[in-house]
DNA sequence: ACACGGGCTACAAACGTTTTCCTGTGGTCT
DNA sequence: AGACCACAGGAAAACGTTTGTAGCCCGTGT
């Protein structure tokens, strides 16, 4: 039923190799002979089996990507971009979401290895020795996390911490809570690593409180903690996480940033619309996402490693969810 | 390099039909040499090439999606959902973006007809009589479209309309303002159908504008045009949109929902947590990603059509964008 | 003792490409 | 005029599976 090279080779009377060549080595066939056979394949509608094609050269013309969380648009934005640039280099793109799982993740690889040129795996939760016995199996790039030996594109969370805490610092806190991410993701120890490093030198205190799941209703749970922690400003893991605290202080009536201040990161869309709009990380998705397809294609395409990092920048958004702490600690919520 | 059926064949001596049948028709062969060979199999990490055997069963494993906007996290929510039930059926799922443009749409759906066993199209903008002729080349389920002998899911939001003008009859407006999304979309029609009707039944009166990119930068862009239109009311076609119209309602100053009235339409997790909190109607995603999802693998299973058709219910939540009309029209901002 | 049949397994064809090797043709250089 | 070469295109092998068919062995019924 389907139009194969057979059916194209016989209406263009010539061999199936000449339509091969003609419709992928256009330099290897007679101008006319060419013509001729693309005039009938596309009157056929022929397209050639990506199976059959991919079983003889090896390659698949697809790629992976693995995320954490559909659901949270920091991924989807590393996807979108992702998505645009595989396209347009002819890759599809094929895409699994581990559920912040790493066992999850790691199947998610294996499965898709045979199917694909190339995995994206993006802020995983697997272990590093893990990750070079997968990237031994197929090649491998990293977005937002550090292996050695491994293509990555990396974003500079820990930078964006800096920028952070000295914006705080100079509202005049002196006392944080940070409300961790998912325990071992190389975002999160980053983002605290950051985060130390800057308070020692700014002379603030951290309570650091979690690890909690990601998400809006992670920050929802982790709001309570942090208000009894008696501190004058948040720091959240990110962003949708910071829109969970967000909702539930409002709903304890704590005025922010009167009250408490609180910081999130990644710089959603939704940042800037949530009331009152919040004081967060801007992190250079679309580039990432652009810069990791560009890593692994380049990996791809050479014979040599040509292993490289990418680093990019963050930067501080100041919006209206930080102030100078209140004068005195008055909300008497500590539990001591 | 990799190791493949003969591999396997060999050190288990066996052939390699036998390894193929222990693998994946277990009860043609022998107890014992069935458990031979997987101990063979697992020792060795042999995993079947995907790309010769789908060149021999002609089926692939694979489904596609095509969305609109990867940005939108309503699409990114039916994704999720997709893909958690479609690895759980143990297919893999291959994901396309086409930037609302239906060209690119179709052509994403071409590309991948030869990749997948079905692909399920979400809310295109497409004629009608294009999806019924992709629909000869691949399986195709629609999500948020109906046609004509071709499976879908679909979520009531004509339905979800007739609640919201309700609504807002029953608060006082009598002119509202329609901000459209994109001109031949299903769900816009749906949606605009859906409240012409009400409209007429409620006795409101509904100017449309529009059509607008349903996005945040639409919605900002159509904020204006709608206070110009002298009503009392925004319905938004979406939520991202009703945000973006939201943030230049509160750059001009204009109070909502003291002064305007404004809904979206999705329910997307940032609905909840903007502020004030949106007025919207939910959408089951999940139940239609998921319903989706089972209607294509449906239809791969039998041979007979079983075409169908799933209609899931839409629900008006009421938050805190809608309030009575302000008594007197003192805006002023009208252009008559 | 023989035919028969059921259970397992091996052999080989087939799927639709790409690619290697080869042949033929005509032109150019010495 | 002969040798050589570039160019076009064909035949066939190969990729790694699945599956139809055939063969073998052994048990059972006559």
């Amino acid at each position: 039923m389907p139009v194969t090279i057979r059916d194209v080779a016989e209406q263009a009377r010539v061999s199936v190799a000449t339509v091969s060549r003609a419709l992928s080595s256009p330099h290897l066939v007679n101008h006319v002979t060419r013509e001729r056979v693309i005039a009938v394949a596309t009157r056929l509608g022929y397209r050639p089996s990506p199976a059959a094609r991919s079983l003889i050269t090896g390659r698949t013309g697809n790629i992976g990507i693995v995320v954490p969380d559909l659901g949270n648009p920091f991924f989807t934005g590393v996807l979108k971009s992702v998505q645009a640039r595989a396209r347009a280099a002819g890759y599809a793109l094929l895409v699994g979401d581990s559920d912040e799982d790493p066992a999850a993740e790691e199947e998610l690889v294996r499965v898709m290895t045979k199917q694909v040129d190339g995995v994206l795996l993006c802020s995983p939760g697997i272990k590093d020795g893990l990750i070079v016995t997968l990237a031994e199996t197929t090649s491998l790039t990293l977005l937002n996390r550090r292996v050695r030996g491994i293509g990555a594109a990396l974003m500079d969370s820990a930078g964006g911490m800096r920028q952070l805490v000295a914006h705080l610092a100079e509202l005049g806190h002196r006392r944080c809570a940070y409300l961790g991410g998912p325990r071992n993701s190389w975002s999160n120890r980053e983002r605290r690593r950051g985060l130390r490093a800057a308070a020692r030198q700014h002379n603030v205190e951290i309570v650091e409180i979690g690890p909690f799941p990601p998400r809006y209703d992670g920050g929802v749970a982790a709001a309570d903690l942090a208000v009894a922690a008696d501190v004058t400003a948040i720091v959240a893991y990110n962003d949708i996480m910071a829109l969970g605290v967000l909702a539930r202080l409002r709903d304890r009536g704590i005025d922010v940033p009167g009250e408490l201040s609180l910081t999130g990161f990644d710089d959603l869309v939704f940042a800037a619309v949530c009331m009152p709009p919040l004081t967060t990380v801007a992190m250079p998705v679309r580039e990432a996402g652009r810069g990791a397809i560009d890593l692994l294609l380049g990996q791809l395409g050479d014979e040599r490693p040509a292993i490289s990092q990418l680093d990019l920048p963050t930067h501080l958004i100041v919006r209206a969810t930080t102030a100078a702490p209140p004068k005195r600690r008055a909300r008497g919520r500590s539990s001591r």
